[in-house]
DNA sequence: TGGTTGACTAAGT
DNA sequence: CACTTAGCCAACC
């Protein structure tokens, strides 16, 4: 493939494709995994400009595990749908045993 | 070049 | 326990 800008948003959006499925991760997790701990902004910053990308945004939640990014997918819903759909149990915008379904690319990887 | 922005996170009140 | 403040850093104007 091309190397494209080979800008942060790139580096975010190869890392993002790597989630598995079910599963999710967080800003922090892949911002520390590039080597750039305290740019969780950044990651979610690169996520906004994902929507040419074949990235699953939706696996990427802040922290605590609420969908912080639900509110720039198109419905209002279509966020926790595309998580439950992979069996991930989503209430109130906020995953359920986040836990057992968080991914952690710095440890995985 | 410099200032603003933001799908974050940790710590403080 | 919920809200506020501050730090952080890459991209955009």
């Amino acid at each position: 493939m091309k190397p494209e800008t080979l800008g942060f948003f790139e580096k975010v959006y190869e890392v993002a494709r790597l989630i598995p499925y079910g599963k999710v991760t967080s800003y922090g997790a892949i911002a520390k995994y590039l080597g750039a701990a305290k740019s969780a902004r950044i990651v979610g910053y690169a996520m906004n400009n994902s929507g040419d990308k074949d990235v699953p945004a939706h696996r990427v939640v802040n922290r605590k595990g609420l969908l912080t990014g639900k509110h720039h997918f198109d419905g209002t819903n279509l966020m926790q749908q595309l998580l439950e759909n992979e069996g991930v149990e989503v209430v109130e915008n906020q995953i359920q045993n986040f836990a057992a379904v968080f991914w952690d690319p710095a440890k995985e990887l």
